[in-house]
DNA sequence: CTCGGTGCAAAGCTTTTGCATCCGC
DNA sequence: GCGGATGCAAAAGCTTTGCACCGAG
């Protein structure tokens, strides 16, 4: 069943690059579709290191070069999206057929959680009117802690 | 009168400052106060290289180490927000007795706008109310681009 | 006098770039 | 076959670290 559906949405997001590349008059190569199956077929989110790294371990002759060049078109069709979480690496996650959400990071113990909130539309679409800006997407991040059980490293520093 | 308003604004700064570092039993030096008053005679968002060339333009002898320190400790007692504008490249921005908002980024001409919506305030209530946690702070920006005249390198690249 | 903080330079890490080779079109 | 894309390694850019010295408490 989560295996049909995930064929189902692979074969959509191959297509969607496949028009995307056509559109752009970009080449259609192996390393690019390789790559796009490798971030699909992952959970949460992921540093450019360990895709490369398992790559590696597949023994796909990628270079790290070609995952940023991959990368950054796979940002630009919106079948990825990169987040920038603080620290100075860059994270991504797959985004197409996943619900958009937003991120909630426990300031003690870093884990990263997802939500989703109907009324930031709301805002994107007060501020494109009144500011004259054609608003395309966003990024929210909240900082907090967490209160329940879950955090144990709390008073780590 | 801006200087006035200015001049107890930054008084009021150093206090704070100063009852943050006595609290930490962290060392008043000359040089954690020159950078905070470097900053505080700033407008708008700066990177660490420029905070750093402005001071040694002024004969300061400071070094990195001793900025980035600074800007760290700065940020923890909330008198600086640190912000990470896509590229990877910390911007950081004053924060105490300015109104707190978020940003606005045109993708074409990188400007950086700035606006405030008190519903991301509701937002964070409901987060922290849903999902068990203290939301100290958080960072939203738009990305899209300015349907007005002001944006005038649309198609750069 | 102690030991945290500083300056300086070197090292670390992520990302970008240069170049010869490869292969999609 | 042409020119974009790749792999590899070197370079670049921001940030952190090591160490000797300085100076706040």
């Amino acid at each position: 069943m989560a295996t049909l559906l995930n064929t189902k949405v692979f074969d959509e997001v191959k297509q969607i690059f496949t028009a995307y590349l056509e559109k752009k008059n970009l080449r259609k190569t192996p390393e690019r579709f390789v790559i796009l199956e490798e971030i699909y077929s992952r959970e949460g989110h992921f540093d450019v290191e360990s895709l490369y790294i398992s790559m590696k371990n597949k023994n796909y002759r990628v270079s790290r070069a070609t995952v940023y060049n991959s990368l950054d078109i796979l940002v630009e069709c919106d079948l990825v999206s990169k987040h920038q979480f603080g620290q100075n690496l860059a994270q991504y996650e797959k985004s197409y057929g996943f619900k958009q959400h937003d991120h909630l990071i426990c300031t003690d113990c870093h884990k990263v959680l997802e939500f989703c909130d109907p009324r930031i539309q709301n805002i994107q679409n007060t501020v494109s009117d009144i500011l004259n800006f054609r608003v395309m997407h966003h990024s929210l991040i909240l900082y907090g802690q967490c209160t329940n059980t879950k955090c144990e490293n709390r008073p780590k520093k």
